[in-house]
Formats: structure tokens, sequence, C-alpha cells
DNA sequence: TCACCTTCCACATTTGAATAGC
DNA sequence: AGCTATTCAAATGTGGAAGGTG
């Protein structure tokens, strides 16, 4: 927290998570785009005059004059900084309103954007120079007479808020801490998708290489759309990372197949009539859901935060067309009869039988 | 020097949302 | 009108190539 004469106090919401990042905090920068933060600078102000008008800025200041560098597993000041430039300051979007707005809600500036290009015009861009340690500061300027005569403002700083910006990031550890608190890295966490280990990840592959062929003994499914796809299939995940052993022929589709569950809890009882099957739009990561828990009828998986049993999607709603395939012979319950608001987007639909069916690509 | 470092781009894998189709 | 299916958009860290540096 951080307060002043006037009263006004600035904290930050997200202190906790920004705390973790103390060996110190990396903040990726790039030039073409530039960078969302993570995590975010989110605050809260208190001490405004409720009807007063307030803009509020947020811009990057140098801690020092030295260029840093990674190396034996530490960062040292090997170098006189770079010039330091001019100070950009970003007006948040909510633009100029009163204090008891500002007070009203957290003071998210997650729309900034860190790039190395100087010359960059995007309203939320910040120019920074890679290397060097940086500090966000936050700006609040009362707005008297309309603005005209209103001076430069109050800044904050907060002491444990600062950064050292990289276009790569240099500690495994910072990385590991990116990865494991941002949900959009998800893929990179030991149960994402990601492979570290594929020999081409990050350039172009063959399509051999993207396709590879399957092992002969894994049949493909009677109807495939002109593609040579899983009709109706979205996003396939890359068959490089599909367990091939797990694929099943044709005439090894029944329930009898899935893994048996452990638990005695009991599904509902409540079933769509028609038999309709989810579609995989999105698939998500296996840990969102435990296949040791689905149901005796095959039809029902357990959340595992909940404890409650849901019909097979685990996120969203979309369910459609009865016996779109012949690999998967699960029923899984029809959307009218299923909680989606409690998984968020309806977009994102998966169920553990046809995660498990995937394996039939 | 030259071993190491940094930067940049395309990429695969995500989440999220908008739009087209029926 | 209400779902379903498809398409679009954005956000992550990574590998490799190329350039930089003490």
């Amino acid at each position: 927290m951080m307060s002043s004469s006037s009263g006004i106090e600035v904290t930050l919401n997200n202190a906790d998570l920004w705390n973790k990042f103390n060996n110190p905090m990396e903040m990726l920068v790039t030039r073409k785009t530039g960078r969302k933060m993570f995590p975010i600078l989110e605050y809260s102000v208190s001490g405004l005059n409720p009807t007063a008008m307030y803009e509020i800025y947020l811009h990057m200041e140098r801690m020092d004059d030295h260029k840093y560098r990674y190396r034996n597993n530490e960062w040292d000041n090997y170098a006189k900084g770079d010039p330091i430039t001019p100070i950009q300051k970003v007006k948040h979007n909510s633009e100029a309103q009163t204090g008891m707005l500002w007070m009203n809600g957290p003071l998210s500036f997650e729309q900034i954007r860190l790039t190395t290009n100087p010359e960059s015009e995007e309203k939320d861009n910040i120019f920074i120079q890679s290397l060097h340690k940086w500090r966000p500061v936050v700006t609040v300027r009362k707005l008297e007479n309309g603005g005209e005569n209103s001076d430069f403002g109050e800044e904050f700083r907060i002491p444990t808020v600062w950064f050292i910006a990289v276009t790569k990031y240099q500690n495994p550890a910072n990385k590991c801490l990116k990865v494991e608190n941002n949900k959009m890295a998800s893929g990179f966490r030991p149960t994402g998708n990601h492979k570290n280990n594929l020999p081409t990840r990050g350039t172009k592959r063959t399509a051999s290489e993207t396709f590879p062929t399957p092992p002969s003994s894994t049949s493909p499914p009677a109807k495939m759309n002109t593609n040579g796809h899983f009709p109706n299939a979205h996003h396939f995940p890359n068959p490089i990372n599909f367990d091939f052993s797990m694929t099943r022929t044709a005439n090894q589709y029944a329930p009898d197949t899935f893994p048996v569950p452990s638990s005695t809890a009991s599904p509902p009882s409540k079933m769509n009539s028609i038999g309709h099957f989810p579609i995989a739009h999105h698939y998500p990561n296996q840990e969102n859901f435990d296949v040791t828990m689905m149901g005796n009828s095959h039809r029902y998986w357990m959340n595992p935060d909940q404890m409650t049993w849901n019909y097979g999607c685990n996120m969203g709603q979309q369910m459609a067309q009865p016996v779109m395939n012949p690999w998967n012979m699960q029923n899984f319950g029809h959307p009218n009869n299923i909680n989606y608001e409690q998984y968020g987007n309806t977009n994102n639909t998966i169920g553990p039988e046809f995660y498990y069916g995937l394996n039939n690509f």
C-alpha cells in the first residue's frame, strides 16, 4: 500500500500473486504487438473526493542505470544502462470519472502491453528496454476546472512491485510460476499437451509429421467426412500426442472398455431419450476431469471439485448429432438437463469417453 | 576471438467469443 | 427462437536462426 499526505491510498489487489515472483519477477516484452503483463496490475484506490473528477495513469520507471543479464543462474548488472528515454504515461481506459467510481471498482491495467518498439503508436503499448529493471507507477490526477488548471497529479509506487524486462524467460523458477498461474499457459503444464520433447516444436512441420500414419492395427471409422476428419470435430489435438495404444477397433466400443469408476456415488437418473453425443469443440486438459470416477452407466463423470455428477460435458453444453460416429457408443445427457453456467464458456465441451474415444482418430 | 547471450518470428496449444447454419 | 456447428481472435512459452557482445 502507498498512502500520501493527501489521504489517497493505492493498494495492489493481486499482491499475493505478485509476491510469488521474487526471484525476481521477469516480464516478457516483444516488439511487434507488445506483450501483456502477467500478473496484471490491479489496484484499489481510496481516499479520493467522491464527487471530484480524476484521471489515473500508469507508466514504467527505470529503477537504475544498469543493464542486467542472467548468467550462472543469477542476474548481474554487467553494463551501464541504455539511455533513459522520456516517460510515456498511459491513461486508464475509464478516462476521467468521479472519485466515487474510481473507488468503487478495481483499478485494472490489464490492457497494458510492453513493447521494445519505441515507435509503437498503440495507445496501450508502453516502450521499455529489455534487460533493465522497471517499476510501475500509478498517477492520480485530480481535475480542477475541467482539467484546465490541474497539476501533474500524485504518483504511487509499491516497493515490491518491479520487474526485469526480458524477451525470453531466463530463470526457470520464474517461468514455472508463470505457467502454473496463467491459465493461458496451461498447455505448458505437465498435464498440458505441449510436449517439449517433440523434435520440431516451434518450427513448421511437414504434413506427415503433423499427421503421422496411425499404427496399422487402428482401423479408421466407417464414417469420416470428406476431409478425412471426425464429423463435427473442430480443434483436434495434435495427433502426435495421441496414445494410439488406446485405440479400439470397431467391435470394441462397448462401454465396458472404459475405466471402472471407483466412486460409490450414484449418477443421476435423468437422461435424454435421443442419445445425443457431445461435440468435441475444445479439448481441456485431462486434469479437468477424473476418469476414474466415471459412473457405472459411463454416461456421467464426477466433477472432483464439486463432488457432483455431470453429464458428459465438463465445461459447456454443446450436444448434438445422435449416433454421429460409430466409435463412441456413449449416451450423454441432453443440454436441457445440465447446469452449464457453473462451467464457464458454453463452447467448451468434452466428456471423458469422448476424450478417450479420440484415440481412435 | 568465440562461447555465450539476446532478439525475433512462426508455431502449437490454449481460452474465449462471434457468427453462420438449421 | 433456440440450439448447434463453425470460424475468428487473442494469449501463452518454445525452438531455431541470426545477430550481438564482453
